[in-house]
This record gives structure tokens, C-alpha cells and sequence, in this order.
DNA sequence: ATCGTTAATGCAATCGTTTGCACGAAAATA
DNA sequence: TATTTTCGTGCAAACGATTGCATTAACGAT
């Protein structure tokens, strides 16, 4: 059997109201007392029931978090782990706890959404993504309930909370970066276009050709559905090009992964032949071959910033409505940009 | 305000009680009253609160996840995101949510575990790791709470549930291949020694030395603390032998690729003048130049099969004790051990 | 000695469900 | 028709905390 509030008071010999105050260590009750219930606590081995607790003061401590549908394939990148650990630091330096659900369709994410919000399962959400149309941010829009997008929302993105890298800036300066090396003809790989990075990241990229006076192929733009494999058919489309492009910029460091592997099948070396610069920095940039030179992101800080401005949200220490952050990058360059080109 | 199962019972003209038989589906209610109450929960954006549910029937439909202290480290590495991936999917299957807690020290972490079933937060808890004279394994077998452990544990194994790899087995099959291949001077390269993991990898290393009739040499045997950088300090010492290796054993893919990197830094060819061979065959394997030949351990099937048998378990389907079921593996070829050697 | 203050604690209602038991009506049996 | 079953529903007591308000004792001040 459990060990109750009723058992911890009785061995204290006080009521129950007055345990509750000493573990909230009310100022109201005496230092004798507060010792005599923590000495019964600790000999009890008293914890106390978060759901009796979370019913009575209507607050949960916990903060959910929300993924992607497609989870399926996306959890696999890195990027999540990495956001997740900046998560949970910052939540877990609050004494917030982390729920999770998950679904494989839209609609089940969406209905997990619901039933966390509505069922008081936790006090706020963290989203991690943005995507044209989404129910879910709609949602808690609708419902007030504090929460944060991680990236950048396209509905009433004014009124949303988000944090994210400045991704448009990112484009343009890597693209500007390879046009510095010599490169003329640059081409742009990137991922989902209803994703708000890919479109951010392209809209950089395209912003950078016209100021540097370059012009802009729509054929040098392609978009691959997943990660690594999907940069295969890009990369050969790109290729079988009549003028194919002597750099690329891939919107995802996985992918740019999958780019460099089909390059090398196709017996095209990097960086001699195609510069490559990729976004996020992840582990595996370091020590893919030839490294790649790739646009540091702080993902762990987007995480950590993110449950920063929930809890202050939470707590309604912020704003209403419509915080802002955008967390700094900066390139690291390896290897797969070579040097000067000619 | 949050709309009750009062609110709703006033609105289909019944008393909250039958409104709770409705959601549980009893057979006990009449079909026109269940359509009755249901319409009456549609209209009013019914959702039951989960508190004040976990604190009547004492259960709460969540899981929660033990990830290594360490976090911070270990968490970057991408087995993670797909044991999550595989648990999250039989989970969310089965009707149960994720929760997580994490902590920075390993004392932290077992403070999370101990409030996390203390405070009946949880029905079950999978593990994510096994570590030598573990607190949390103790804590928990002591508290008879349901738990399985990802990975082989080491005290009392014969009493708790696992699922894990035949590490041991497929330590020694790829030495073999080795082998096979020509090599004769094999060495291991692993992570901390105090993780079941890499014990058994090296055990089964050793016994294929053995079998084989090649002598073991513990010169040959380096562990490095952590994943990639770790690599670089173990080839180095490696290479500087009087006799280096001509093919190493890498106990994890992350690590291959710092191993990898290395000796490209150090000009040594891999496959042609070390052969490399690893596990857990993540996709980066796939894209690392040259791809890796790894083991397939199937660490999805490993969350997925966990988190199976604690369900089993939680609804006491399960024998009392100390189930283990190992998830097959295999290897897959590819080109970092290169053909045959000479 | 009386009264008003203040400090420390207890009482009891409340949070939103679930569930054992009681109850009345309808159906089945005698 | 009287009696027993069965069926469908409601009552009220948990579950284990929190918290506004009442209570009591102690202490100066008058």
C-alpha cells in the first residue's frame, strides 16, 4: 500500500492540511514542526501522488512535447535527440517532467495533442516543427493554452511564441560563402517543401543569387521527400543537367550525407569537382569524408530556449502573446567546400 | 473552465456514474443511453481528466523511460531516438504515453525514478541502459515494480526482465569474419567498460580469438570513454604498436566513424590497410566513406519487444520473473573490411 | 482580569473520476 | 397473479492531495 499524506500526519502527529504545508514549505508552520513531518516523511518513505496533487492544485509540472507525425522517419535524425536534450535540461532544471505522445498519421498526433491539452496532462507544449496548415498550432491557439513552436510558424506567426535560427540569413550567407569560392552555377537541395526551414532556407538562397547578380534556374532547385535517400534522384537530376551546378547547397546535414554518397557513386569528388555546405552541424559532420562544412545551428539551445519561454509563458511572466528568439549561427567550415576554385 | 463528467451527465439527463460506464464502454448500459451520452460529450468537447482517472482506478496509461545519466553525451547517440521510436510505437499502440525524466548525475536520474514510481506517475518503466551495481535496477526489483531492461543487466539477471542483442554471439561472429577474411591481428576498440555492451562484445572477441587459435593480446584491446573523439586516443595507441592491427572490431558505429576518421588523418587506408568492422549498423553506416560493414542489431525491435513485455508484465500476463528475449541480428556487408586479405 | 493580536495548526470542502452496492422497473418464471 | 431474475441506472464513498476559513493558545497591552 501506498504511503498517504494521512499516514505521514498521523506518525507526526499533526493533520494532513499541515504536512501539505511543510512540503510546500509553507512559512505559516513552525520550525519544530517542519523538522518532526520531514523526520516522518523520510522514515515513511513518503512521496507524494502526483495525480492527487495535479487534481488538487490543478497544475502539472510537466511539459509535452510534440513530433512530427511522420515520426516514423524523422525521429531518426539527430536533430530531435538533440533538441529533445536541450528540452529536458532546461525542463528538468525547473522541475518540469516531459510527456510524449506519438501517432503515425496527422490525426493522430493531432488527437494526442487534444486529449494532453484537454486532459490536463501537462501545464504546456513544445511543437517541434512548423508546417504550412497545422491543425495543431490552430488548436492551442484556439485554446490558449501556452505553447511554443520550435522553428518558425506560418499562421498568425506574429501571435505564436517561437524560437528559431534565422534560416533566411543562414541561405543567403552560405550561398554568398560559395559564390566567394568561385562557384557560379549553385544549386539548392532541400527537404519537404511544406516545411518552413526548406522554404526559409531556399528563400535565403535565391535572395543571395540576385544580390550577387546571379540568375536563378528553377532547375537548380530540387526538393527530395526524406533525408539521406532522398538525395539520390536530386543528385542525378542536378547532374544530367545540361549545365550542372559545380556547388550545392543542401538544406540538412543527413542529407547532405546522401548527396555526398551518390556523388561518390557517380565517381564525382568532392570538393574538387562539387562543393557541398549543409545546415545544422550534426556529430556527423565532423567525421563524414571529406567533413562537411556546415552551418552551426545550436539545436540544443533552440531546445533550451524553447522550454525557457514556455515556463515563463506558463507562469505568465511573458508577454502575451507573440515572443520571439532567434538563437545565432555560424559556419563551420571542413572540407567539402575545398578552397578557391580556379 | 474544464467541462466534467458532471457537466456532461447533466446534459445527457444521467448521473456522472453511468457517463464513467459509457467511456469504460460497459456492457452494463444501454445502447440509446451510451448514443445519448456520447452525442452529450461530442457537443460539449468532453475529455476526461487523467489526474483525477489515475487517482480513482490507481493506473495511469504511461510509461516512463530511464535514459543513462550521462544524458548529455549518450543521448546524441542516434540508437536513442530508435529505441524511443520502437517503444513509442508499441506504446502508443497499446494505448500508453511516454514520460521521461533525466538528470544530469546518476544520483539525479534515480531520484527521478524513485518519485517517478513513488509517486505512481507511471505504470512501468523500460530501462534504456545496464551498468554494473545500477541503484535504479536495485530500486526497482526491490519495490516489485513492473520494469524490463534494454540491454543485458548484471545483478541477478536470471530475475528480470530484458531484451537485448546476443552480443556476445555477434562479437564473436564478426571477429570470425575477420578472420575469415585473412586477418590475423584483430583488435577491439569499445566504449566504457562497465556498460554490459561492450563486455560482452569483447568476451565474444576473445572466445573467437581463442577458437580460431590466434593468441589474444591485451595490448590489442583499448576502450575510449566516449563515442567519436574517444576513437582518435585508441587508434593512435593502436597504430604505434610493434605490431599493429590490420583490422579492428569497433563496438558501436559512431565510434567506427571517429576510428575512420583518424586513420584518414593518419593516411592509413581503410579497407586496404585496416579493415573496420562495427554495430548497430545505424544509417549512417550506409553513408560513411567507405560505407561500414556493421552489425544490424534491430534496435527499433529492441524498444518495440521492451516495451511488449512490459505490458505483459503491468497486466500481470507476464510469468513473475525474469523473461529474456533476444532480438536476432546479422551482418551487413559492406566496404570497410574490403575482399580477402593477400 | 480582559481584550485584541498574532502565530500555529486543524477542519472540511474540493479537485474529477471510478466502482461497489442499492434500487426500481421490466421481464421471466412459477 | 405473485415471485424471482435480470437489466439499467443512481448514490455515495473512495482515490490522495490542497487550501480557505475557523480555532486555539500564547502574549502584550490596557
Amino acid at each position: 500500500m501506498q504511503v498517504t499524506i494521512k499516514d505521514v500526519a498521523r506518525e507526526a502527529n499533526v493533520a494532513p492540511s499541515t504536512v501539505s504545508r511543510v512540503i510546500a514549505n509553507s512559512p505559516r508552520i513552525s520550525q519544530k514542526t517542519k523538522e518532526r513531518v520531514r523526520q516522518a516523511m523520510e522514515e515513511l518513505g513518503y512521496y507524494p501522488n502526483v495525480h492527487a496533487r495535479s487534481l488538487a492544485n490543478r497544475t502539472t509540472q510537466a511539459i509535452g512535447l510534440v513530433m512530427p507525425s511522420a515520426a516514423t522517419k524523422t525521429l531518426q535524425n539527430p536533430f530531435f535527440s538533440e533538441v529533445i536534450r536541450g528540452i529536458s535540461t532546461k525542463a528538468h532544471q525547473n522541475g518540469y517532467s516531459l510527456y510524449m505522445t506519438t501517432g503515425v498519421s496527422e490525426e493522430e498526433v493531432y488527437e494526442g495533442v487534444v486529449s494532453m491539452v484537454q486532459g490536463r496532462r501537462v501545464d504546456g507544449v513544445v511543437v517541434l516543427y512548423s508546417r504550412t496548415d497545422d491543425k495543431v498550432v490552430q488548436f492551442l491557439q484556439d485554446s490558449k493554452f501556452p505553447f511554443v513552436v520550435v522553428g518558425k510558424p506560418f499562421s498568425d506567426s506574429s501571435h505564436v511564441t517561437y524560437v528559431d535560427t534565422d534560416n533566411y540569413l543562414a541561405g543567403r550567407e552560405v550561398t554568398k560563402y560559395l559564390h566567394q569560392l568561385g562557384h557560379e552555377c549553385i544549386a539548392f537541395v532541400g527537404g519537404s517543401q511544406d516545411l518552413a526551414v526548406t522554404q526559409e532556407r531556399v528563400g535565403g538562397y535565391k535572395t543571395a543569387l540576385m544580390e550577387e547578380g546571379l540568375p536563378i534556374h528553377e532547375s537548380y532547385i530540387v526538393s527530395a521527400p526524406f533525408m539521406t535517400t532522398g538525395g539520390a534522384d536530386a543528385v542525378k537530376r542536378l547532374m544530367s543537367l545540361e549545365h550542372p551546378p559545380t556547388a550545392v547547397v543542401v538544406s540538412d546535414d543527413m542529407m547532405a550525407l546522401g548527396v555526398m554518397s551518390t556523388l561518390n557513386e557517380m565517381e564525382i569528388s568532392v570538393p574538387d569537382q562539387m562543393a557541398v555546405v549543409s545546415f545544422n552541424n550534426l556529430f556527423i559532420a565532423e567525421f563524414s569524408s571529406p567533413p562537411l562544412t556546415s552551418v552551426e545551428i545550436n539545436i540544443f539551445g533552440l531546445g533550451f530556449e524553447a522550454t525557457n519561454c514556455l515556463i515563463e509563458q506558463m507562469n505568465e511572466e511573458a508577454t502575451p502573446y507573440g515572443k520571439r528568439v532567434i538563437v545565432p549561427h555560424y559556419l563551420v567550415v571542413r572540407q567539402s567546400c575545398g578552397g578557391t576554385v580556379k
